[in-house]
DNA sequence: CACCTATGATTACGTTTGTAGTCCAAATAA
DNA sequence: TTATTTGGACTACAAACGTAATCATAGGTG
């Protein structure tokens, strides 16, 4: 069912300008590197080798708007993180996801509203499953 | 409570070293080598460069035997799970744990074994926070 | 004892990453 | 129209990484 997803890897500078392009899209470089500078300050230079890299790597498309391009992502957020979690989960807890939450939990504070969802989850599956 | 812990950063062929020393200490670098090679088939020279940047980056520590060395960890893995596991959930799903979950139920299938262990996970959390 | 061998230390080397700077052409301002 | 700014392409360059090879040496082998 799931097309052997083939997914390239993305470095942790480069993920967070592929972020910023999934939080709206078509996309100048410009609103790229303002998108980004409210947390870090990176130069455009860097932001610009950054879509570049993606670019190449066909992680991002891009269109001329005349002088400008508009970038826009090739693959969908959803699909980078099922896929990262899947590989997380299967290099650190051999792909079992309830010792990850109990890790989780066991360093971070399970707000009431975490746990009514992870119920949500839970009974949802339950329905499906006999 | 938890001391703002200070792991270094562990490259992915780095991580597979430690997990390696991690399954049984302390071990000398052949062992380690022999470990390893049960999956992947990495020069024992390899390996040898790999323990050397993380007794560098102080995650293990040797003691000589002689001529050997016999490392082990200077970090728990537990720690190292915790810690990877709460910077993954912060910077792919804001913090929350429950999207995560629910990436991974969509992504994979959910063993009933999974579900009882996330069920009971959830009772043990409410039978501590009314 | 002379020599081969296993081990750790040091060195190597291409690639990826982080972080820009430089060069050139188009758009814009004067 | 000429000067200036701006956007992208290309270049740069050190540090980290993956992946060993070489060097020096303590120990075992004949």
């Amino acid at each position: 069912m799931n097309a052997k997803s083939d997914i390239p890897d993305i470095s942790s500078a480069e993920y967070d300008v592929l972020d910023a392009v999934w939080d709206g899209y078509p996309v100048t470089s410009n609103e790229v590197v303002s998108r980004l500078n409210q947390r870090k300050s990176w130069h455009n230079k860097t932001v610009k080798t950054l879509l570049g890299r993606l670019v190449k790597k066909q992680v991002l498309a891009f269109e001329k708007q005349q002088r400008k391009y508009l970038y826009r992502p090739l693959i969908a957020r959803e699909e980078y993180t099922k896929n990262e979690t899947t590989s997380f989960v299967s290099k650190l807890f051999n792909g079992k996801i309830a010792p990850m939450v109990a890790g989780f939990a066991n360093q971070n504070t399970l707000s009431k509203q975490d746990v009514k969802e992870l119920k949500a989850l839970i009974e949802e599956w339950e329905n499906h499953h006999d």
